[in-house]
DNA sequence: GCGACAG
DNA sequence: ATCTTGTCGC
């Protein structure tokens, strides 16, 4: 209910949210954390740019089953600004997670955490709004350097940007692109690399991002008027 | 000043 | 993110 209290309107402010939030972030968590259950959260966007879908899937970590999920329609928070991208997001992850019947002992997200121009990327943010630990895991860099891992699954290489390791480029998959893993909340990067391994036993992606991936993309699509080629999007017993 | 820039 | 044809591989 105080949440709109954190949603800036501006670029200033945003960046003032965060740097208000970030000395509240732990990026080494107690010890290693074995969750029995991991969330995925990821949102999908409808092309008029106005609509969107947030959605998350709880797995359980022995058997990657989803045990659990949830999803939030709505209008993006915030534009497009690379640094910025948690504004744009957060209200519909947030509202999603509410609607969970149980409680996820980590957050895997969709983008990145410590790996950030200001060291709080999305994964940082919703690891310390929510309290829970979280990792960020990205398909593509925001900031930082890095050499080419060995080709192997396991394969690693320290992300380092400004002379800080603020993640690790890792190859989840023999001969595909890596992922780029950075630690949110209550993690430490080693155990945040060795948690996604074990939510990529076939894919380049975290099972948690896949399940999550397609369950905002059923719901978007169940959210928009259908208006498809052949038919006037009706549906069952539309115009005839 | 110029380019780069999570989803 | 989303829009896209074809292509390679299991």
């Amino acid at each position: 209910m105080c949440q709109s209290q954190d949603q800036p309107r501006t670029v200033a402010e945003a960046v003032a949210v965060q740097d208000r939030l970030r000395p509240l972030a732990d990026l080494v968590g107690p010890g290693p954390l074995r969750p029995a259950t991991v969330a995925g959260l990821d949102v999908a966007y409808a092309e008029s740019g106005d609509l969107l879908a947030a959605a998350v899937t709880v797995l359980d970590t022995a058997t990657l089953a989803v045990v659990d999920r949830a999803v939030s329609v709505g209008r993006p928070a915030f534009g497009y600004v690379p640094g910025l991208f948690a504004f744009r997001e957060l209200p519909a992850l947030l509202a999603a997670l509410d609607l969970l019947t149980t409680r996820p002992e980590l957050l895997v997200c969709d983008g990145h955490g410590l790996a950030h121009p200001r060291r709080f990327g999305l994964a940082c943010h919703l690891g310390v709004v929510t309290g829970l630990p979280a990792i960020g895991v990205g398909k593509t860099p925001l900031v930082g350097q890095w050499t080419e891992p060995a080709r192997e699954r396991g394969a690693s290489a320290p992300l380092v940007d400004r002379g800080e390791t603020v993640g690790r480029v890792l190859r989840t998959r023999d001969g595909v692109k890596p992922v780029f893993v950075s630690v949110g909340h209550r993690m430490s990067l080693d155990n945040a690399v060795e948690q996604v391994l074990a939510l990529t036993p076939r894919y380049r992606l975290p099972e948690t991002t896949r399940t999550a991936d397609r369950l905002c993309r059923d719901a978007l699509a169940a959210a928009i008027p259908a208006a498809g080629p052949g038919g006037a999007g009706l549906g069952p017993g539309g115009p005839g």
